[in-house]
DNA sequence: CATTTGTGTTAAAACGGTGGCATGAAAATT
DNA sequence: AATTTTCATGCCACCGTTTTAACACAAATG
C-alpha cells in the first residue's frame, strides 16, 4: 500500500467514498458516520497521509500560523535578550502548538521593511512583536500594520494611543517590589541606577514603582541618589563610581537591569564596600548570570511561561475575532544573597 | 485606490492585461515586456499586493519554508543549549531569508511524533534537526524520515550508516587544539574529564583529538588521568575531587564541556590549587558564562554563523536537488586566562 | 508574396482541499 | 400509507496562483 504523495482523493477511492467525505472524516465532522470515519482515518494513517496545508489554507483563507518577529537589541557583542527570549520562544511555540498554530520566526533588522508582508501573503494569521525596543521609532510601522488590518500583539508596556494590543510585564510593580524589599531590610538611602524617562517606558515604570514604595514608606525620594545609565555592566560600574566620588552615602541600590547591577556590585567591591554588608543590591530581569555572580543577585523576574502563553492566547483571540485588551503580568522578586537579611523576612526554620 | 484583499486578477483588470501576465510580471519573467512589467509592478505596490503563499505553494508544490526542530535537553532547571542555539537560530533565519525561505520553529518534546508531518503536509520543504542528543534513540525516527523521502539535515557529527546528511563541528579537531594548547604551554600530565564513549559521538571525538595530540607530542595517554563525567558543574567538581583524593598528579585539564570545566575550577580552588598556576584548564563550547568566571575560561568555540549558514545551505541544496555530502566545520580555540602563559605563545609586543 | 521565426499575451487546466446545496435512504411523524 | 424529518453522503463551485499550449502580430526569410 504505497502511494507516493497521497491526496484525499486517493483515500476516497480506496475507501469507496467521495473525496468530500474524506475531508470531513479527517476533521472529525459529526456529519460522517463513526464507522466510515474510522475506516477513512485508518486508511489515511496507513498511507501516511497528511492534509496539504497550502490547499486547505487557500480554501479557508487562513494558515494556522503565527509569525514571531524578534528585534534583537544587539549592543556590539552582547545579546541582551538571550535567555528570557529563549524561554519565551519555547513557551510561545508550545502554547501555539496547543492551539493548533505553527510559529514562523524571523529575527529582523530594525531597518527592514518587515511585517507588512506576513499577513497579506497569508503566510501568517497574525504577528507577535518581541524585543521591540524604542517604541517611538516604530510608531509609523505600527500605524501601517493597523491600517492594513493586520492582527498583531506587542510584547511590552501599555503605551497610550499606540495602535494594537500589548502584553507585558508590570514594571511598576517590579520596581515597587524591589524597593519594598530593600526598605523591609531597613535600608533607607536607596540609590536608583537606570534609564529614567527617555525612550523607555519600561524603565520609567520601574522607577515609578521604586518611587511609590519610598513614598509609601515615608522615605524621601532624593534626586541625588538617582544616576542615569543604559543597560551595560560598564555603565553600572561608572554610575556607582560617580556616587562614591560624590561622597553620596547610600545603603541600598536598585538597578533597572541585572547587567547594571552586576557592574555596580563590581564597582562596590573595587571600592571596599561589601555587598550585602554595606549596600544591598537588587537587579531586574533575572538573567542567567544573575544566579552565578558573587554574591548571587536578588532580582525581579518575569515569568516566561505566563508571558509566552499570554501573548499567544491574546493573538489567537484577535485572530478568532474575540475582543482582547492589553494586559500586564506581575513580575516576581527572586531573593538571593545580594541583599542579606533573609532571616529578618522569614521566621527562623 | 483601495481594494481590501487584492488578487493578481484585480491587478490584471487595473492594468488592462491578463492575470497570467501579472503573475509573470511579478516574478520578473523575461517573457513580459519591460514597460508592461514596470506598470504592473507599480500597480501591485500601489495596492499593497503580496502573492498569496498558499495559492502559489499549492500550485508549485513547495512552500519555501524550512522547519527547524529543536530538541531541548533541559536538565531540570538548566537549559544547556541556550546561547549557542540562540545564535544558531539567528543565523539560520538570516541565511534562510537570504535564500528566500521562511523558518518554522518547533521546540519538540523528545517523545513527540514530530517530523513526519512537516513535509508531507507541505508546510515545509525540509527539516533541520538541532540539539539532537542521543542519536541511537532516534534512529528509528530518522529511518522513517528517510523512507518518506523527507529532506532533512542534522546538526551533529557524522555517524556511520545514519540516514540523511549531517553538518557538525569537528570535535576531534577541537579536542586536538585544546590539548595542543596545553602541551605548548609545557603541561605534560593533562587530565581529561568528560563522557568518553557511550551515547555521545561528539564527546568521543573530543577525547580522540586530545589523545592524538598527546600521541603526536610523545606524551603518554594515561588512563588514570581520565575521569568520566556528564555535562554538569557538579560532576566536574566531583571528578576533580576524585583525582585529588586519589593523589593523582596533574598540571593540565581538558574538560569536554564548559560546565564541567567551571565545576572543576571550583574544585581546584576549594582544594588550594591555583588556576592557571598549578593547573591549566581548557573547556569546550564557549558558553556565555565562560568569559565571566574567574579566571576567564579558555575554551573551544563553535562558530554559530558558519554553522547556521552551513546547515541552511546544505538543506536548501537537498531541497533543490543538488548532491550534498555531510560536512564538519572547524572549531576555534579562544584563549583567555585559565591557562596562563600567553607570553610563551606569542612574541612579546 | 508566401512562409517561417520570434515575441508578447491570453485562455484554460491544473494544484488539493472545503463547504453549501442537493440527494436518497432510513427513521419518525402524521 | 403518506408525509415529513433526520442522517449520511455525493456533487460541484471556489480559493489564487503557475504554467502549458495556443494565438495573434510583426519581422525576417525564401
Amino acid at each position: 500500500m504505497k502511494i507516493e504523495n497521497p491526496t484525499s482523493r486517493d483515500i476516497a477511492d480506496l475507501a469507496g467514498v467521495s473525496q468530500a467525505t474524506v475531508s470531513r472524516a479527517l476533521r472529525n465532522s459529526p456529519q460522517v458516520r463513526p464507522e466510515t470515519r474510522a475506516r477513512i482515518q485508518g486508511i489515511a494513517k496507513e498511507l501516511n497521509y497528511f492534509v496539504n496545508r497550502n490547499a486547505a489554507g487557500l480554501r479557508t483563507q487562513h494558515s494556522n500560523t503565527i509569525a514571531l518577529l524578534l528585534f534583537d537589541e544587539t549592543d556590539g557583542t552582547d545579546k541582551k535578550m538571550n535567555l528570557f527570549f529563549w524561554a519565551m520562544l519555547d513557551n510561545i511555540t508550545r502554547a501555539a502548538a496547543k492551539l493548533g498554530y505553527d510559529v514562523l520566526v524571523s529575527l529582523q533588522q530594525l531597518t527592514d521593511d518587515w511585517h507588512m508582508e506576513y499577513q497579506a501573503s497569508h503566510r501568517a494569521d497574525g504577528l507577535i512583536l518581541l524585543g521591540y525596543g524604542d517604541y517611538a521609532e516604530y510608531r509609523e510601522k505600527l500605524d501601517a500594520l493597523a491600517a492594513a488590518h493586520t492582527r498583531f500583539i506587542i510584547w511590552g508596556p501599555i503605551v497610550k494611543d499606540q495602535p494594537g494590543r500589548s502584553f507585558g510585564c508590570d514594571n511598576e510593580s517590579g520596581g515597587y517590589q524591589a524597593a519594598n524589599h530593600l526598605l523591609a531590610l531597613g535600608r533607607r538611602r536607596i540609590a536608583y541606577i537606570g534609564r529614567k524617562r527617555r525612550g523607555s517606558p519600561e524603565h520609567a515604570a520601574r522607577y515609578d514603582g521604586y518611587a511609590r514604595a519610598l513614598l509609601e514608606a515615608g522615605v524621601e525620594c532624593d534626586d541625588k541618589l538617582r544616576v542615569p545609565a543604559d543597560n551595560s555592566e560598564r555603565l553600572g560600574y561608572a554610575a556607582v563610581k560617580e556616587l562614591l566620588e560624590r561622597g553620596q552615602p547610600f545603603d541600598g541600590l536598585f538597578a533597572s537591569t541585572d547587567l547594571i547591577a552586576i557592574g555596580a556590585m563590581r564597582a562596590l567591591a573595587d571600592n571596599g564596600k561589601t555587598v550585602p554588608g554595606d549596600v544591598s543590591v537588587v537587579g531586574f530581569d533575572d538573567m542567567p548570570l544573575a544566579a552565578h555572580v558573587t554574591p548571587a543577585l536578588t532580582t525581579v523576574q518575569q515569568n516566561a511561561e505566563i508571558a509566552g502563553t499570554g501573548l499567544v492566547a491574546n493573538l489567537v483571540g484577535l485572530i478568532e475575532g474575540r475582543p482582547i485588551e492589553s494586559r500586564l503580568m506581575a513580575p516576581k522578586l527572586i531573593v538571593r544573597d545580594s541583599c542579606g537579611g533573609k532571616a529578618r523576612l522569614m521566621p527562623a526554620g
